[in-house]
DNA sequence: CATTGTGAACGGGTTCACAGCA
DNA sequence: TGCTGTGAACCCGTTCACAATG
């Protein structure tokens, strides 16, 4: 198959099933199928296969999918065969918490850089990460050929900092500020915000 | 209206409304549209027409919304005019920075109590707070008729402490953990794996 | 006169059900 | 026999377009 016109939804079931899959290959688990995968994961059966069969064929009828082989394709399709390098711009607590945090090599991200504007900050380490002068941030990233960034900062510069990111050349952004960004065409944008998604849960709360 | 058939999905842009109208709410601003509201999200003026069409009549026509007003009736509709205590689960770095952060009174929560079952750290604060140990978190969190919990646990305990928090009369887990959990009926979960949100980017880079 | 609220049309994602194949 | 891949049916959310109205 390998069409273009591959929804963006099941896209974004990709990640998720890759995640799983690395589990399960950690696991010692070398076959699975659509139905333990679904069960796994709170998804029908029906929809994995159809998405995975968006971009090939990758079981085998009788058997199912192996897993090793699956964890390879969908590493492929993700682009996360290889390590991105990632900024994080913004040292307060998040910041720190990521860039300490183990669990990125293994998924195809690897923190390069981090920055701060706070003097106070600037110089100083974070996690064995110098931090850097968010003033010095667009020459360095477009130095470093860096593509993904993490943004931590305040909301009130949020939008600032991103604008600068999309010309250092910075195409995805992982934003945790509470705003909503504006950005070009070209640029992908995903958000985090915790307080959103308990918001979501408390509407059906008693 | 008022229909008890919302779409999850319409509750889940609900919080986003009430992001974006609070900030709008500090900076003074009085009324609003649909339209303006749409664009400030990047989402269809119809949409957020119609999505708030089904929880009553708000808007004026010809005016638009009232902010404070619309701000009003969405905190009610989430019950997030009251605040909720939160237990966050495991005082690791995420554990700390979830303990620091100033953001959540305005929105509806409060952290209330943190817990961990490192012998090294249960006793010592974060960020304020004791770390209690894991082994009172059932009694702790039931006597405090705590309803919502992060949960900041290494992967591999997730489900088991998961499960601990329903036994404590939780319903509402917000999960940092890269796992999908298996909780009963009526418990309502949220995940936050930001691997998962890059990994949808890189999909689309180059 | 600008903007809401909404029925109807539209579009597209999910489920179904089964042929096909190891 | 068991499970995948997939066309077709179904379902449901989004967009459209306009009557209603302050």
């Amino acid at each position: 198959m390998v069409n273009e016109a591959i929804p963006d939804i099941v896209v974004s079931r990709l990640p998720l099933y890759l995640q799983c899959l690395q589990r399960m290959k950690t696991a010692g688990v070398k076959t699975t199928n659509s139905q333990v995968l679904g069960q796994m994961l709170g998804i029908s059966a029906a929809q994995i296969r159809k998405d995975l069969s968006q971009f090939g064929e990758f079981g085998k009828q009788g058997t199912g999918y192996s897993v090793d082989f699956l964890v390879e394709q969908l590493q492929q399709i993700l682009q996360v065969n290889k390590i991105w390098k990632i900024a994080v711009i913004g040292a307060g607590d998040l910041g720190h918490a990521i860039a300490r945090y183990g669990g990125f090599a293994d998924r195809g991200f690897q923190i390069a850089l981090v920055f701060d504007s706070d003097p106070q900050k600037i110089g100083k380490e974070a996690a064995g990460f110098k931090i850097h002068d968010t003033a010095n941030m667009v020459e360095m990233i477009k130095t470093a050929g860096i593509q993904v960034a993490m943004l931590t900062v305040p909301a009130r510069v949020a939008q600032e900092v991103a604008d600068q990111l999309v010309k250092a050349g910075v195409h995805a952004i992982l934003n945790y500020a509470p705003i909503t960004l504006k950005l070009p065409e070209g640029v992908y944008v995903e958000y985090i915000d915790p307080i959103l998604k308990l918001q979501r849960m408390t509407y059906y709360l008693k």
